[in-house]
DNA sequence: CATGAATGAGTTTTCATTCAT
DNA sequence: TATGAATGAAAACTCATTCAT
């Protein structure tokens, strides 16, 4: 039997993206299996291949793609953001709302970086390089115009990022704190240790 | 033949732990295979039998030893330290040193724990929060006597610990910082989100 | 979307031939793909069967070409010649020549006889024998009127056949020999070692 | 089930050597399948990974010990015999008697070099060319000594191989002619053609 | 305590072939 | 005639684990 009646092809190739990621989120890259995944979709494990390249390119696509569209929407938000105290509150902001709503996709970021193949994972690491990129601007202009007293511009951006990123580990949409609520706590955490002494 | 000449039961079982944790660290405990293992440790395969159960064993092993040390480490150097915010920067100070040094150790426990088998996982799970509370600890005192002004307590507990242990992902022993250095910086970026407004 | 413009139903075909050719003489008919071949022709692997009916009807039909057009050859080139010596001669003239020129076809058929099914390979066996048939009777002629002394027919038949079809698993056109220097030097070997000893 | 009662590890290894080489036989490497092997050799057939490498090893290891087999024989045999008559005869007879008795090796290592990968090939033909050039010698020598009268000695080489090697191709033991008169009959067509002309 | 041979289930990937469109 | 998506079987190879020796 070649195509199932009611088959679609874009349909089957989204179906592949979204039943991978949670499956890689679930049991890692490693631990996930194409016939698994194949039977989740509910094509033969051999058909996959009609879609993908290999499982390594969709472990990589996630993470290209994950990556390129983070990037793309923080420079969306910050847009038109002036004052580096302003650029701050809105990085805080769009980090954790975009996490929180991508927590797959997050979780799967930081934790399979290292089931990339040498070259692929050099190109993810690009990625994420230029997301830190702009929160280091951020810090390092706010510390040139007196705003900010931040104590080293390159660690405390990757601080602030590992603990920004830290509520993918334990955040529960169900839970008793609201996003919003959440967002202002950090707010105070982060920007608090950063303000000039008065 | 049996014992090949010169071998060593102890320094067998404590080369199996040391390749071991490499190999999770490097691969992940679903991309380290037993095989690669015991050819590090320079024997066959079923020879690891002798000083392993199970795969699974050597894993949660790894997690439970680790689990169990950190947080009698912390014990010890918190012993004796009163005040909030005085045990507020010991816990900062213990958590990078005791991470910078043990980053293999740390890595796997955050990013392995989804390859424990439930029951296992229940257990690792449950010490961490134990470690944990250790700071939430400090932080509830530290609000009530009014030395520190703390957000959402379990919040900022997660926050700190995530930002803290995130140095393991960046940490170079021969980079420009030493650790006395990571420690003051991020002594002030913890503890400035945490002040209380003059 | 069905033909792609400029596309050519017996271009195609004949493109497919070709290449089919070529990829069983290099990789073998069990190491030859149909995915390989639909890429070098340019269209997808399920268009293919728009022109073959099978893997292996493929193959049979080159083979059973190859020998039907061989012999044909053989019959126009032997066609008016009496004597046997002579009809010796063009007959190590015209396998040389024709070997030379169609290596590829010459190797497959050589070689991917075992590949063929059952049915198959009695068809193009018995092809076969009808071509080697030929040389024997000119042996065997030879021997009767005493103008060659074979020791024995059928093998003889066998012995000279591989020999002249040895050429082309060395023959390089560019190389130090000429077909006429081969045929002549092949044409001493043979019958030199047919003459009646005088 | 670990270890098979009555199992034994080289009885097992001779016995995947004899079935590999004669599936390779049968069906060519690309068609043999190691489930094949395995089930005839009655393990699974992850278990012949216990003593080959690689398909690919397989058939290398059988081809390079083929090759330095025949060879050293070659040398074996041609030991203390001066004339290059002599040695001529003594390789006809050499050639014939051990390519009879050794047709599955032959045949395999006659139409699979070209499954081995790149570096393998070219280390199985330096040893054809080799045992080739021990042929070639005879006939320099013997041209030399005027004892021969070779048209061309590279192409002679090759033609009288191909000649000898082309019995693996109809032999049957149980047929009409015994090794002795399969010996003689070459004999006749090989000398034959290279006698100098009285 | 170690070996070497085995299991049985599993891995990713490839293949010839089919067929609705 | 061609495409693209599918099948179902098979490929080579790996894996954690077992156990007689």
């Amino acid at each position: 039997m070649a195509r199932k009646a009611g088959s679609d092809g874009s349909k089957t190739a989204e179906a592949i993206r979204a039943a991978g990621l949670r499956l890689i989120f679930e049991h890692g890259y490693e631990g996930m299996s194409l016939r698994d995944l194949a039977q989740i979709v509910g094509i033969q494990p051999g058909s996959l291949y009609n879609h993908i390249t290999t499982k390594q390119a969709l472990l990589f696509d996630f993470l290209v793609e994950h990556m390129t569209r983070l990037t793309e929407a923080l420079d969306a938000a910050l847009a038109g953001i002036e004052s580096p105290l302003a650029r701050l509150d809105t990085f805080i902001e769009f980090h954790l709302r975009y996490h929180l709503t991508r927590r797959m996709e997050v979780f799967v970021n930081n934790s399979e970086l290292r089931s990339l193949e040498p070259q692929n994972r050099a190109v993810v690491t690009g990625l994420r390089r230029d997301y830190e990129r702009r929160l280091e601007q951020i810090l390092a202009e706010g510390t040139r115009s007196g705003a900010l007293n931040v104590p080293d511009v390159t660690i405390a951006t990757f601080a602030i990022i590992a603990q920004l990123t830290g509520v993918v580990g334990w955040y529960d949409p169900k839970g008793r704190l609201g996003e919003d609520e959440i967002i202002a706590i950090h707010r105070q955490l982060v920007v608090g240790g950063l303000l000039p002494i008065p």
